[in-house]
DNA sequence: CATTAAAGTTAAGTATGCTTAAGTTTCATA
DNA sequence: TATGAAACTTAAGCATACTTAACTTTAATG
């Protein structure tokens, strides 16, 4: 009933989403999972058939409460799976998440589980993503914001790194960036909105952009 | 040029061929992967187009070096996949076969070797079959028969189970039968050839289909 | 409020890998 | 050495999931 690309297609849907819009474009779907808009049409339709979703033509894409289940035990599944690669390969925020992306679909539920109990049970992955629990329940996230968003003069903690860019990843390595970490935002140029931290020890300047990936939770 | 079903087949031919034999009937390969012959007939066509096997209408099925090379690494990634869960899950005997069969098909080459890594590079997977090394080659197995064919009054050290057999693994696992123990062939009935054996201290007897799924090593 | 570009859908076609049914080849044996 | 059963192949058809090309709907704009 379900299938790899069911699965992909449910998991982008849930992770396309808002606060504010449930509903996703067929075209916002393609351009994610790299196929044709065609392809995504005629998918919306069936997975529709399956009740996984609600699609009405033209209208767009929403899931139903029994697909954002399966949608959120694919999330657990890819997490879950990047943690373990890391805490036992001692694989880098870069190497797990293509694996994590065949793994997440190519595990029993059993094994799953095994891997949650062995990890005890986290809330986040090694990227700050919470993890939903084996019942589908997202953990909260700490109060945050983007680094782009947050006050000058604060001292944060670095909770959350967007991840979907390799190269920007392999600059936070090189920087030796990593969760947890205190972060402070000394300047911000309105001229661009770059800012000026301090990590490490260390000064830095980045641009609105890169600060955009950074998510960050304030200590004073 | 490969996929998953082409992988399962030239893996498949890999362990039905044997030291005498090694065109493989295509009857003997959809019985192993339970599909119908006719699948089978259609697929070596296909394998032999891409170089990886030789097949020759109504005469069977035989690996090339190439369709070799790539069967032995399936292999290799299907036995360190099982000893990996084995060591960090402390999964069993019986729950890491089925997770394996998907695993080889979606992990990189890269997480195999690190897999192979942690583990120090193992020479043999938890039911004591040899684990190609990255370069293809298969450890030697030492010297061994079948305990079925082995000695009366002759002292064995069990270095590997036929394990395809759940249940016959569920009942291993319950005589706490383990590689490496020591096995004494106390007698054998030549009514039926089953045999009697002194394991862990207690006796047992197995019939000689059981006896022919235990491969054991001499030592006295 | 008509127009039109962008967004979205449908239709036709492709590749993979399976099925069943019909047909062909092989080989043991009478 | 003819023959029939078993082994094997081919043909036709199906499901999934994709493509491109043609068409339809939507919605922003003059």
């Amino acid at each position: 009933m379900t299938s790899i690309s069911k699965e992909d297609y449910l998991k982008t849907l849930y992770l396309l989403r808002s606060d504010t819009v449930s509903k996703i474009s067929t075209l916002a779907i393609a351009n994610r999972l790299g196929v044709s808009n065609a392809a995504t049409s005629e998918m919306a339709k069936k997975l529709n058939e399956f009740g996984l979703v609600k699609y009405v033509k033209y209208k767009g894409v929403q899931l139903t409460k029994k697909g954002e289940k399966t949608a959120l035990d694919i999330i657990r599944r890819h997490r879950l799976w990047e943690l373990f690669l890391m805490e036992t390969l001692n694989l880098s925020w870069n190497e797990v998440h293509e694996e994590a992306e065949k793994l997440e679909h190519n595990s029993s539920s059993f094994l799953i589980q095994q891997i949650d109990n062995y990890l005890d049970f986290p809330k986040f992955d090694p990227h700050g993503d919470p993890i939903p629990d084996s019942n589908g329940k997202m953990p909260e996230m700490p109060d945050n914001v983007r680094l782009k968003d947050a006050d000058v003069g604060g001292v944060y903690r670095i909770i959350r790194v967007d991840h979907r860019h390799k190269e920007l990843v392999d600059y936070f390595l090189k920087l030796k960036l990593k969760l947890n970490q205190t972060i402070e935002l000394i300047d911000r140029l309105e001229f661009d909105r770059s800012v000026s931290v301090k990590l490490n020890g260390s000064n830095h300047t980045f641009s609105e952009k890169i600060a955009g990936m950074l998510f960050v939770s304030k200590i004073k």
